[in-house]
DNA sequence: AGTGTATCCTGCAGGC
DNA sequence: TGCCTGCAGGATACAC
Protein backbone atom coordinates (compact mmCIF):
# COMPACT_ATOMS: atom_id res chain seq x y z
CA UNK A 1 0.00 0.00 0.00
CA UNK A 2 2.26 2.66 1.18
CA UNK A 3 4.83 4.43 -1.24
CA UNK A 4 7.00 7.14 -0.83
CA UNK A 5 4.48 9.92 -0.17
CA UNK A 6 2.83 7.70 2.47
CA UNK A 7 5.32 7.26 3.82
CA UNK A 8 7.28 10.59 3.76
CA UNK A 9 3.69 12.15 5.42
CA UNK A 10 3.78 9.32 8.05
CA UNK A 11 7.40 10.67 9.10
CA UNK A 12 6.99 13.87 8.99
CA UNK A 13 3.92 13.55 11.46
CA UNK A 14 6.14 11.21 13.84
CA UNK A 15 9.06 13.30 13.73
CA UNK A 16 7.34 16.24 15.09
CA UNK A 17 5.84 14.41 18.07
CA UNK A 18 7.98 10.95 19.12
CA UNK A 19 11.43 12.47 19.26
CA UNK A 20 12.06 12.49 23.21
CA UNK A 21 9.65 9.49 23.92
CA UNK A 22 10.93 6.66 25.38
CA UNK A 23 9.57 3.05 25.00
CA UNK A 24 8.53 1.86 28.74
CA UNK A 25 6.20 -0.84 27.28
CA UNK A 26 6.03 -3.18 24.52
CA UNK A 27 3.11 -5.15 23.36
CA UNK A 28 3.54 -8.01 20.92
CA UNK A 29 -0.45 -8.64 19.67
CA UNK A 30 0.97 -10.18 16.46
CA UNK A 31 4.59 -11.30 16.30
CA UNK A 32 4.74 -12.83 12.60
CA UNK A 33 5.54 -9.23 12.27
CA UNK A 34 8.86 -9.35 13.83
CA UNK A 35 11.82 -11.35 12.27
CA UNK A 36 12.61 -11.93 16.03
CA UNK A 37 11.47 -13.70 19.34
CA UNK A 38 8.78 -11.20 20.55
CA UNK A 39 11.03 -11.35 23.87
CA UNK A 40 14.56 -10.27 22.35
CA UNK A 41 12.66 -7.95 20.47
CA UNK A 42 10.92 -6.58 23.65
CA UNK A 43 13.83 -6.86 26.00
CA UNK A 44 15.94 -4.61 23.43
CA UNK A 45 13.52 -1.74 23.10
CA UNK A 46 12.70 -1.25 26.20
CA UNK A 47 14.00 1.93 28.26
CA UNK A 48 15.18 2.87 24.63
CA UNK A 49 14.79 6.76 24.09
CA UNK A 50 13.70 8.06 20.73
CA UNK A 51 16.18 10.51 18.60
CA UNK A 52 14.61 10.88 15.23
CA UNK A 53 12.15 9.50 12.70
CA UNK A 54 13.50 9.58 9.35
CA UNK A 55 12.54 7.40 6.04
CA UNK A 56 14.62 5.46 3.43
CA UNK A 57 12.43 4.52 0.66
CA UNK A 58 9.24 2.93 1.81
CA UNK A 59 11.07 2.43 5.33
CA UNK A 60 10.54 4.36 8.11
CA UNK A 61 13.83 4.68 10.25
CA UNK A 62 13.13 5.52 14.29
CA UNK A 63 16.61 6.07 15.23
CA UNK A 64 17.29 5.29 19.23
CA UNK A 65 19.13 6.88 21.42
CA UNK A 66 21.62 3.38 22.10
CA UNK A 67 22.91 3.84 18.33
CA UNK A 68 20.28 1.19 17.17
CA UNK A 69 17.55 1.70 15.28
CA UNK A 70 13.71 0.68 14.34
CA UNK A 71 13.16 0.16 10.95
CA UNK A 72 8.82 -0.11 9.88
CA UNK A 73 7.89 -1.43 6.67
CA UNK A 74 4.56 -0.99 6.47
CA UNK A 75 3.68 -3.94 3.46
CA UNK A 76 0.32 -3.30 1.97
CA UNK A 77 -2.06 -2.57 5.01
CA UNK A 78 0.60 -1.42 7.49
CA UNK A 79 -0.46 1.72 9.87
CA UNK A 80 1.99 3.64 12.48
CA UNK A 81 -0.36 5.12 15.06
CA UNK A 82 0.51 7.99 16.92
CA UNK A 83 -1.88 8.12 19.78
CA UNK A 84 -1.36 11.08 22.47
CA UNK A 85 -2.75 10.98 25.72
CA UNK A 86 -6.14 11.46 26.07
CA UNK A 87 -7.69 14.59 27.49
CA UNK A 88 -10.34 12.43 29.25
CA UNK A 89 -8.73 9.25 30.83
CA UNK A 90 -11.30 6.51 29.36
CA UNK A 91 -12.74 9.09 27.06
CA UNK A 92 -12.36 8.38 23.93
CA UNK A 93 -15.08 9.97 21.48
CA UNK A 94 -15.13 9.73 17.90
CA UNK A 95 -12.22 7.87 17.34
CA UNK A 96 -12.48 4.21 16.60
CA UNK A 97 -9.70 1.76 17.73
CA UNK A 98 -7.81 0.55 15.33
CA UNK A 99 -8.32 -2.75 14.27
CA UNK A 100 -5.52 -5.87 13.61
CA UNK A 101 -3.41 -4.05 16.18
CA UNK A 102 -0.46 -5.90 16.26
CA UNK A 103 1.59 -4.53 17.99
CA UNK A 104 1.66 -1.46 21.33
CA UNK A 105 4.36 1.03 22.59
CA UNK A 106 3.50 2.71 25.28
CA UNK A 107 5.39 5.82 25.76
CA UNK A 108 6.97 8.44 28.40
CA UNK A 109 5.76 10.78 28.43
CA UNK A 110 2.46 9.42 28.50
CA UNK A 111 1.21 7.95 24.64
CA UNK A 112 1.24 5.29 22.73
CA UNK A 113 2.63 4.28 19.30
CA UNK A 114 0.34 2.20 17.59
CA UNK A 115 1.29 -0.57 14.73
CA UNK A 116 -1.98 -2.28 13.14
CA UNK A 117 -2.11 -4.16 10.27
CA UNK A 118 -4.60 -6.37 8.28
CA UNK A 119 -2.49 -8.48 6.14
CA UNK A 120 0.24 -8.20 8.34
CA UNK A 121 2.50 -8.19 5.11
CA UNK A 122 4.64 -5.44 7.16
CA UNK A 123 7.74 -5.93 9.26
CA UNK A 124 8.98 -4.26 12.21
CA UNK A 125 13.44 -4.90 12.63
CA UNK A 126 16.04 -3.90 14.69
CA UNK A 127 19.26 -2.83 13.85
CA UNK A 128 22.75 -1.53 14.61
CA UNK A 129 23.14 1.64 12.83
CA UNK A 130 26.38 -0.46 10.96
CA UNK A 131 23.85 -3.18 10.12
CA UNK A 132 21.07 -0.66 9.16
CA UNK A 133 23.71 1.68 6.92
CA UNK A 134 24.59 -2.22 5.25
CA UNK A 135 20.75 -2.38 4.43
CA UNK A 136 20.28 1.02 3.53
CA UNK A 137 23.31 0.60 0.89
CA UNK A 138 21.28 -2.24 -0.65
CA UNK A 139 18.56 -0.22 -1.96
CA UNK A 140 18.65 2.24 -5.16
CA UNK A 141 18.81 6.16 -4.72
CA UNK A 142 16.25 8.43 -3.41
CA UNK A 143 14.07 9.63 -6.28
CA UNK A 144 13.36 12.97 -4.83
CA UNK A 145 17.38 14.17 -4.05
CA UNK A 146 18.51 16.73 -5.85
CA UNK A 147 21.86 15.00 -6.23
CA UNK A 148 20.18 12.20 -8.99
CA UNK A 149 20.17 13.03 -12.30
CA UNK A 150 18.79 11.65 -15.33
CA UNK A 151 21.86 10.52 -16.39
CA UNK A 152 22.26 8.78 -13.38
CA UNK A 153 19.04 6.96 -14.07
CA UNK A 154 19.85 6.21 -17.38
CA UNK A 155 23.28 4.80 -16.80
CA UNK A 156 21.22 2.63 -13.99
CA UNK A 157 18.73 1.69 -16.87
CA UNK A 158 20.98 0.73 -19.30
CA UNK A 159 22.06 -3.02 -18.11
CA UNK A 160 18.45 -4.34 -17.75
CA UNK A 161 16.10 -5.46 -20.27
CA UNK A 162 13.31 -4.99 -17.70
CA UNK A 163 10.23 -3.66 -18.58
CA UNK A 164 10.37 -0.36 -16.83
CA UNK A 165 7.08 -0.79 -14.93
CA UNK A 166 8.80 -3.52 -13.63
CA UNK A 167 12.49 -1.47 -12.63
CA UNK A 168 10.78 0.93 -10.86
CA UNK A 169 9.29 -1.53 -8.57
CA UNK A 170 12.52 -2.83 -8.23
CA UNK A 171 13.51 -1.63 -4.75
CA UNK A 172 17.15 -1.72 -5.62
CA UNK A 173 17.19 0.32 -8.84
CA UNK A 174 15.51 3.52 -6.80
CA UNK A 175 13.30 3.55 -3.73
CA UNK A 176 10.16 4.12 -2.93
CA UNK A 177 7.76 3.57 -5.81
CA UNK A 178 5.55 1.42 -5.78
CA UNK A 179 2.56 0.18 -8.51
CA UNK A 180 0.81 3.19 -8.06
CA UNK A 181 2.96 5.49 -8.54
CA UNK A 182 5.08 3.76 -10.93
CA UNK A 183 1.93 3.96 -13.63
CA UNK A 184 1.10 7.17 -13.21
CA UNK A 185 4.56 8.66 -13.53
CA UNK A 186 4.76 6.29 -16.91
CA UNK A 187 1.68 8.66 -17.61
CA UNK A 188 3.25 11.66 -16.98
CA UNK A 189 6.31 10.57 -19.09
CA UNK A 190 4.00 9.45 -21.67
CA UNK A 191 6.41 6.00 -21.61
CA UNK A 192 4.21 2.25 -22.01
CA UNK A 193 5.45 0.04 -18.79
CA UNK A 194 6.36 -2.73 -21.19
CA UNK A 195 9.28 -0.54 -22.79
CA UNK A 196 12.58 -2.17 -21.43
CA UNK A 197 14.63 0.15 -19.18
CA UNK A 198 17.52 -0.04 -21.37
CA UNK A 199 15.57 1.39 -24.51
CA UNK A 200 15.15 4.89 -22.68
CA UNK A 201 17.17 7.31 -24.44
CA UNK A 202 18.27 10.78 -22.74
CA UNK A 203 15.17 12.27 -23.44
CA UNK A 204 12.80 9.64 -22.43
CA UNK A 205 15.02 9.13 -19.07
CA UNK A 206 14.74 12.85 -18.12
CA UNK A 207 10.90 12.78 -18.74
CA UNK A 208 10.36 9.59 -16.62
CA UNK A 209 12.33 11.17 -13.69
CA UNK A 210 10.22 14.05 -13.77
CA UNK A 211 7.39 12.11 -14.20
CA UNK A 212 8.43 10.08 -10.69
CA UNK A 213 9.67 13.39 -8.77
CA UNK A 214 6.49 14.98 -9.84
CA UNK A 215 3.66 12.69 -9.18
CA UNK A 216 5.57 11.77 -5.79
CA UNK A 217 5.80 15.09 -5.22
CA UNK A 218 2.20 15.82 -5.80
CA UNK A 219 1.13 12.88 -3.53
CA UNK A 220 3.42 14.41 -0.84
CA UNK A 221 1.55 17.41 -0.49
CA UNK A 222 -2.06 15.91 -0.74
CA UNK A 223 -0.42 13.64 2.62
CA UNK A 224 -0.80 10.61 -0.31
CA UNK A 225 -3.24 7.94 -1.56
CA UNK A 226 -6.08 5.88 0.67
CA UNK A 227 -7.39 3.49 -1.88
CA UNK A 228 -8.60 1.67 1.39
CA UNK A 229 -6.46 0.98 3.77
CA UNK A 230 -4.06 3.67 4.09
CA UNK A 231 -3.78 5.90 7.43
CA UNK A 232 -1.67 9.09 7.81
CA UNK A 233 0.05 8.83 11.58
CA UNK A 234 -2.99 10.79 13.01
CA UNK A 235 -5.14 8.20 11.77
CA UNK A 236 -6.63 10.38 8.64
CA UNK A 237 -7.35 9.12 4.65
CA UNK A 238 -4.89 10.96 1.96
CA UNK A 239 -6.11 13.14 -0.62
CA UNK A 240 -4.14 12.11 -3.94
CA UNK A 241 -6.97 9.52 -4.90
CA UNK A 242 -8.87 12.05 -7.42
CA UNK A 243 -5.25 13.40 -8.96
CA UNK A 244 -4.96 9.95 -9.88
CA UNK A 245 -4.41 10.24 -14.01
CA UNK A 246 -4.35 6.22 -14.84
CA UNK A 247 -3.83 3.98 -11.90
CA UNK A 248 -7.10 2.50 -11.15
CA UNK A 249 -9.19 3.80 -13.84
CA UNK A 250 -9.61 1.15 -16.51
CA UNK A 251 -11.69 2.07 -19.43
CA UNK A 252 -12.10 5.83 -18.14
CA UNK A 253 -11.10 8.35 -20.60
CA UNK A 254 -7.37 9.31 -20.22
CA UNK A 255 -7.28 13.29 -19.27
CA UNK A 256 -4.71 14.27 -21.96
CA UNK A 257 -6.77 12.56 -25.04
CA UNK A 258 -9.80 11.12 -23.58
CA UNK A 259 -8.69 7.20 -25.06
CA UNK A 260 -9.90 5.11 -23.33
CA UNK A 261 -7.33 3.89 -20.08
CA UNK A 262 -6.22 0.14 -20.57
CA UNK A 263 -4.96 -2.21 -17.98
CA UNK A 264 -2.70 -4.73 -18.29
CA UNK A 265 -1.19 -7.68 -15.76
CA UNK A 266 2.34 -8.64 -16.16
CA UNK A 267 4.57 -9.38 -13.25
CA UNK A 268 1.48 -10.23 -11.58
CA UNK A 269 0.54 -6.82 -11.07
CA UNK A 270 -1.67 -4.32 -12.55
CA UNK A 271 -0.52 -1.58 -14.85
CA UNK A 272 -2.36 1.65 -16.19
CA UNK A 273 -1.84 3.33 -19.03
CA UNK A 274 -3.06 5.24 -22.16
CA UNK A 275 -2.34 3.59 -25.34
CA UNK A 276 -2.48 6.41 -26.88
CA UNK A 277 -0.14 8.70 -25.37
CA UNK A 278 1.92 5.68 -24.65
CA UNK A 279 2.80 3.98 -27.49
CA UNK A 280 4.59 1.07 -27.53
CA UNK A 281 7.62 0.29 -29.16
C1' DA B 1 19.28 -11.42 -16.06
C1' DG B 2 14.59 -12.10 -16.95
C1' DT B 3 9.70 -13.98 -16.09
C1' DG B 4 6.08 -16.43 -14.02
C1' DT B 5 4.47 -18.39 -9.90
C1' DA B 6 3.78 -18.94 -5.16
C1' DT B 7 3.92 -17.33 -0.39
C1' DC B 8 2.85 -14.64 3.77
C1' DC B 9 -2.61 -12.78 5.36
C1' DT B 10 -7.31 -10.61 5.49
C1' DG B 11 -11.17 -8.23 3.46
C1' DC B 12 -14.06 -6.81 -0.02
C1' DA B 13 -16.57 -6.62 -4.41
C1' DG B 14 -18.85 -9.04 -7.89
C1' DG B 15 -21.09 -13.10 -10.04
C1' DC B 16 -24.27 -16.76 -9.48
C1' DT C 1 -28.22 -14.90 2.21
C1' DG C 2 -24.21 -17.81 1.02
C1' DC C 3 -20.42 -19.47 -1.65
C1' DC C 4 -17.06 -18.80 -4.96
C1' DT C 5 -13.40 -16.30 -7.39
C1' DG C 6 -10.40 -12.56 -8.13
C1' DC C 7 -8.20 -8.70 -6.60
C1' DA C 8 -5.45 -5.45 -3.43
C1' DG C 9 -0.14 0.50 -1.99
C1' DG C 10 4.89 -5.12 -0.73
C1' DA C 11 8.74 -8.21 -0.51
C1' DT C 12 10.87 -12.48 -1.32
C1' DA C 13 12.07 -17.15 -2.83
C1' DC C 14 11.74 -20.54 -6.29
C1' DA C 15 12.14 -22.98 -10.86
C1' DC C 16 12.91 -22.21 -15.54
Amino acid sequence: MPELPEVETVVRQLAETLPGHRIRGVDVIHADILKEPPDSFRGALLGSSIDSVGRRGKNIVITLSDSHCLVVNLGMTGKLLFAPPLPVPGARPDEEEPSHLALIFALEPQASLLYADTRRFGCLRRFTSAEWQRESARLGPEPLDQGLTSEDLRQRMAPSRSPIRSWLLDQTKIAGVGNIYASEALFRAGIHPKRPAQSLGPRESASLLGGVRDVLSDAILARGTTLRDYRTATGDRGGFGPSLQAYGREGAPCPRCSTHIERIVFANRSAFFCPSCQLNP
